[in-house]
DNA sequence: GTCTATACGATGATAGAC
DNA sequence: GTCTATCATCGTATAGAC
């Protein structure tokens, strides 16, 4: 009967220490002796490791992005009945707010594995985050795209694409810098540095 | 005698795999297979696997960091002399058009290599090229800082951030998109691709 | 259905013969 | 310098206890 506790438990010690270590550095060995749950635990519930990395996808991504994917709907209906564009800035905090809600909420740990994975050079495993990620960066490049007009889809897709980097690698850093110039101690404000992520990728995303 | 052989022909097949398959998932036998050397030659000659991925950052990257250098303290020094401020887009096209001239002449699989290390999870293999391009990153960031003079030091530090992302990111990807919206065609020239790059980035890095 | 004990092939690393 | 042999550890698989 204490299956969901098991389940639970070996989701908490993953998404802990794949944030942590990344994923091929952490051993199921290790997974299972924090989680203190026998080894073959993880092969009967989720049936490798590659799945249990998506489990911990699917317990966080799907709501967060159903939350996102409201935002971005409310937005673009919204212009629409004022009969104007939606902004672009708007669209970008419709994206990367609820983020920076779930990793000020506990969920940090997740959130930076998020980052890790996008970044994954491992194909099999960046496509197991990719396809949930899929249908909602489609959405934000249609929403992007009736903010912004004037640019051709391909010149937009290209621009979404930078983008899509810099953000990535900002959720996958999350403050850890490997460069610190003399005399700089950046902010440890994440909504401060939301919000200056937001400000350059507009002023790329709205370049002439 | 044909140690010297033996060493680049592991360097060869090393560079090729792990920009192919990434560095975990490339077994050593899988490198000393291709290079057609003993299994422990890659020990003997370079002491680890990753002391092997250092090598291999230590022959191409160091004299594509020198012309890095060279390019931004010319840039620097001739603006100096006419008594004007350095581009941002040149010290964002000095740092960009020597990886996009190895990409293009032969070292493909090192460029991929290299943006898959930048998003790196594994901090231990990430230190390996960070240290190597520490210096020059700081460079990068006083030459912008000379460009962009309105700018204070900690804000021009988080929005290089962003641009070494996005640029981490395209570098990564090299043209192997993983979400394309209908009616999409990217453009395969890599050279169109750098100045899109260098436009968001610019665009980015001087917003009000 | 849940969980455990145990074993298998492959991996990175090492020691020592030549 | 090069090679063979060997090691601990890895992800995975399965048989069987409760």
């Amino acid at each position: 009967m204490n299956h969901i506790d098991t389940k639970e438990r070996i989701l908490d010690a993953a998404e802990h220490l794949f944030a942590r270590d990344g994923f091929h550095r952490t051993s199921l060995r290790a997974i299972t002796g924090e989680a203190r749950v026998n080894l073959a635990a993880v092969h009967y519930h989720f049936g490798s490791k590659e799945a249990l990395l998506d489990a911990i996808f699917e317990r966080r991504l799907d709501p967060m992005n159903r939350s996102r994917r409201e935002s971005l709907e409310a937005l673009v209906e919204s212009a629409r009945r004022k009969g104007e564009r939606p902004a672009v800035r708007d669209a970008l905090r419709a994206f990367i707010l609820p983020a920076l809600s779930l990793a000020e909420g506990g969920g940090g740990d997740f959130m930076t594995l998020v980052g890790r994975t996008f970044a994954e050079p491992d194909d099999a495993l960046r496509g197991l985050f990719m396809s949930r990620m899929q249908p909602l960066f489609l959405l934000l490049f249609e929403t992007v795209a009736e903010a912004l007009p004037a640019l051709s889809r391909e010149t937009l897709f290209g621009r979404l694409q930078f983008a899509l980097g810099a953000m990535g690698h900002t959720m996958c850093r999350r403050g850890r810098f490997s460069i610190l110039p003399e005399g700089i101690s950046p902010t440890g404000d994440p909504a401060a540095q939301a919000e200056a992520l937001i400000h350059f990728v507009a002023a790329g995303l709205e370049a002439p």
